[in-house]
Parts: structure tokens; sequence; C-alpha cells
DNA sequence: CCGCCTTATCGTTCATCTACGATGGGCGAT
DNA sequence: ATCGCCCATCGTAGATGAACGATAAGGCGG
């Protein structure tokens, strides 16, 4: 996390891990892999109600999306969190909703 | 406004939210509400490259969201943000981030 | 009253997502 | 060498998304 990191993601780069985030299984995924720090595809499919093939192309999407990154281990495929990846997602939607907080709403909303 | 109201949205909340904010005109749509404040329809439809009936739709996506609301003013429609709902979101993405950051990745990612 | 302007909705078309089973490739063990 | 395990990819089917034009509803001005 050195000063060279860009602050702010790309717009493409935000709509991408948006994307990514936008299904249930996928943060299912994300948050196991937080609590276990590193996890094999197996176990992954262990935890969610999928075929081991869906959990492979969620995992793809992460992947793609850059939250997630694989090892290989062998015959088996050890996945993780890209935290570098995903404190540059938390800075772009910081600096998202700072822009949206800007302005005044008309509606009240309370 | 009451103690009810969760800090931190449901997941299928979080889910759609993401999901609201995985297109690039709705991001454009919601960063031109933020600086002017409130839109009609037609001022987007004039700001995007988009036909009317698109950027509709992808306001009418935005409000299922809950991200904007629309307040009818005559024969026209003014849209703009409703800062409480993203006020929540922004919480939950935090939330969402929070817990992501509690593991340790086991690939460097610099 | 009639037409105009503004917006929402309908219906359609093409692309993408989601899910699955089946197939294939790599590596370790027997 | 062969078998078995683990995973990625392919191919497919159904659902959803994105975009458009056309149409309808609603209110203002002449």
């Amino acid at each position: 996390m050195t000063a060279t990191d860009a602050p702010t993601l790309t717009d493409d780069a935000l709509v991408a891990v948006a994307r990514a985030l936008s299904h249930p299984a996928r943060l299912e995924i994300l948050r196991t892999l937080a609590g276990r720090g590193t996890c094999l595809c197996g176990q992954l499919v262990d935890v969610l109600p999928l075929a081991q093939s869906t959990v492979s192309q969620h995992l793809r999407v992460l992947r793609e999306a850059g939250l997630v990154c694989r090892e290989t281990d062998g015959p088996r495929t050890c996945y993780c969190l890209d935290a570098a990846a995903i404190a540059r997602a938390r800075a772009a939607f910081d600096a998202l909703f700072d822009g949206l907080d800007a302005a005044d709403s008309c509606c009240g909303s309370v």
C-alpha cells in the first residue's frame, strides 16, 4: 500500500466490482474466504448449495473482477482474497459515495 | 428514523444496490443528480447517449434499489438522490469491506 | 376543446447471467 | 502405467438485462 496505488478505480473497474458483488453466492464466497483466509475450491463447493462448476464460474467472475486470486497447489487450487484490490475497491466506493453525498436531495426521505 | 432502521442493509438489499451500481449509465445518472441536486428526466436523456425509454428504465432500476426518488411536478418528473438510502448503502458496503479486511490473504498481491 | 410536451410503459430483439451435467487435464497414489 | 481425485472449461437451457421504437397517459397552453 504505497502511495503509488491509485486511490480510485477507473469507472469500468468500479462497475466490474459492483457487478461481482451483486450476487449472494459471490458475497458468501468472499465472506467465507475472509473467515478462513484461504479456501480450496472444494471447500467452497461444500459451503454453497451449488454445483461445482457453478462455484468455479463464480470464482472466475470474482477473479476477473480482481477481488480474489488463486494459487495452484499441486492438484488443488487455493483461493484467497486480494487484500490490496479490496482496499482499492473500498476506496472507489467511498469516493463514489462522497461524490453523491455532495448534493442535497429534493425529496425529504427523512 | 426509529431504532428499527438497520444500520446495515440486508444482504438482498446490498445485492440490489450493488446491481444498481453495476452499469455505467446508472453511475452517470447518480453523479449527474448529485451535481445538479435534482433533474428532470429529459435533462438526463440530454446528458446520456441513450434513448428516452432506456433512461427511464435505468431510473426505474435506481428507484427500485431505493437510491433515487421521484417527485411528480406537473407534467414533468423530478428525480433526486435519496440521501438517507445512499448513506445506508455506504454503511453496508463499509461493513462488508470491514468483514473482508479481517482476513490476511495467502497471495501477496503486494 | 385540441394539440403539444413530457414521461412511463409495452413489446420486441439481442446479449449476458445463472445453473447444470459432462468432458478433459493435471497430479498423487497404488 | 493406471487409477482416482480435484478442478476448469465446454455446451446447453432458461431467465434476466439492455436497448430501441411505438404507444398511452397526464397536464399546459393556445
